[in-house]
RNA sequence: GUGGGCAUAGCUUAGUUGGUUAAAGCACCUGAUUGUGGUUCAGGAGAUCGCGGAUUCGAGUUCCGUUGCCCACCCCA
């Protein structure tokens, strides 16, 4: 007995009866980002290691342990950012337009064991807008409020929004001295992780889920007092602004992200009926990875959802249906079968899908397929039909049936 | 990387304290007199019970190993 073939660990195969409803959602992601003038870009499924290492953070988990490597020097991108960011500096678009609003939707690949909302080749639809001079909280309240608008029209409701500000290079500099202060003699409690990212990055002490950890971190008292006056204020603005869009939120001092490049804005949309993977999706601010990666100064914000999540979290209510011929061809007998055969290959070049069983069975095997199809119309070919020159043809809603020359029948169908 | 659970037809599952031809629903195929679907009825095909080994007169059912999947930790979309 030959082996059989399986799909790879933590992948999928998208069967045609899911198709639809991944179109759907798809389609949906397109309508909102034109409204909201993001255009399209799309980058290789890999890049240079070096391009995720620099982005991310080399003390990154995502670098560390879920990058999937093609050889030594290229991996599979493991999210999008890095690539749309290099893409936009390759390209000069600085030079080409003020402000470049960016979208994608793809496959992103990471190395870990898969579970429930996780997987190895995964989807995401995001978007990124960077320009020179377009650090605004106005921006990023749009941006928020595009991920949060494109999830309502996915049909979800019960996603929460947690936002939070790092603040400026400078700030979050001082916000990692505050919190090397704070648990430097906490330490010895804290979990073995959180004791590296004590030294590694500290930031992810406060989102640690071990119980300890937790009641060491809930027993200090974390504010925004890293903050200087002007990220106070942009702050501020993001958080008024998204008032005024009506987008409601949630403000969460213990919300950090696990990327390097973050800094100002940082957001996460999680939704509880997921389990342990919870985020639907998140994003922030990121000012400075463009000249990191040998671009010029110019600032960024973008997010990024998951596409599999997003439909683990949808109404499963709704029923999405697939593409189906309009016209299904039956040859009642051998000898129509060619003539059959033709009228088939003549519906399509006249733009109508039409298909037919290549094996003529009896009426009724060949009617099923008719009606497993769901082509709204069957097309049949006899003997009377070839002798009148006619084709007999069915409403498959209504039980009607007619006999039409071939072009009343392009006509009715079309 | 660390735990735990599961593994029977295409799918979802049943399978009594180990005992003859492994069962059902859905799906699939064929037929119900002349060239006609969806409902109904009748019939059919489809499983060496993940794989390997052990115990036993006998294993889908017990034990060990192995692989895969799932869930959780971790991390994140």
């Amino acid at each position: 007995m030959s082996k059989k073939f399986l799909v790879p660990r933590g992948t999928n195969d998208i069967l045609p009866l899911e198709i639809p409803l991944w179109q759907h959602v798809e389609a949906k992601a397109r309508d909102i980002l034109k409204n909201y003038n993001y255009k399209e870009i799309r980058t290789p499924f890999f890049e240079e290691t070096e391009l995720f290492v620099r982005s991310m953070g080399q003390t990154s988990d995502v670098v560390q342990k879920q990058m999937l490597n093609l050889g030594s020097d290229l991996s599979l991108r493991p999210e999008n950012t890095a690539s749309v960011v290099r893409a936009y500096i390759q390209h000069s678009l600085d030079r080409k337009e003020n402000l470049s609003k960016l979208f994608y939707i793809g496959p992103m690949f990471r190395g870990e064991r898969p579970q429930k909302g996780r997987l190895r080749q995964f989807h995401q639809m995001g978007g990124e807008a960077i320009g020179p001079g377009t650090c605004s909280p106005y921006l990023d309240a749009e941006v928020i409020a595009l991920s949060v608008n494109m999830l309502k029209s996915f049909g979800l409701n019960n996603f929460q929004l947690k936002i939070n500000t790092l603040g400026s290079p400078e700030d979050k500099e001082n916000f990692s001295g505050m919190l090397r202060k704070m648990f430097k003699s906490p330490l010895e409690g804290l979990c073995e992780d959180c004791q590296k990212r004590y030294e590694r990055n500290v930031f992810r002490i406060l989102d640690c889920k071990n119980k300890d950890c937790r009641a060491i971190v809930n027993a200090q008292k974390i504010d925004h007092s890293y903050l200087s006056d002007e990220s106070h204020a942009y702050y501020a603005k993001v958080k008024e602004a998204l008032e005024s869009l009506g987008i409601a939120y949630e403000e969460s001092l213990n919300l950090v992200r696990g990327l390097d490049y973050y800094t100002h804005t940082v957001f996460e949309i999680s939704d509880a009926s997921l389990g342990s993977q919870d985020a639907l999706g998140a994003g922030g601010r990121y000012n400075d990875l463009v000249p990191q990666l040998g671009g010029p100064q110019v600032d960024a914000i973008g997010f990024a959802l998951g596409v599999e999540r997003i439909l683990l979290a949808m109404p499963q209510d709704k029923e999405f249906v697939g593409q189906t011929p309009t016209v299904f061809v039956i040859a009642l007998d051998e000898t129509a079968f060619a003539e059959a055969f033709s009228l088939v290959n003549t519906l399509r070049q006249e733009g109508v899908p039409s298909d037919i069983n290549y094996k003529v069975s009896s009426v009724k095997s060949q009617m099923r397929s008719a009606n497993k199809s769901g082509a709204r119309y069957v097309a049949l070919l006899g003997e009377d039909e070839l002798k009148n020159n006619v084709v007999t043809v069915k409403d498959m809603e209504t039980g009607n049936q007619e006999q039409l020359e071939l072009t009343k029948l392009i006509g009715k169908v079309k």
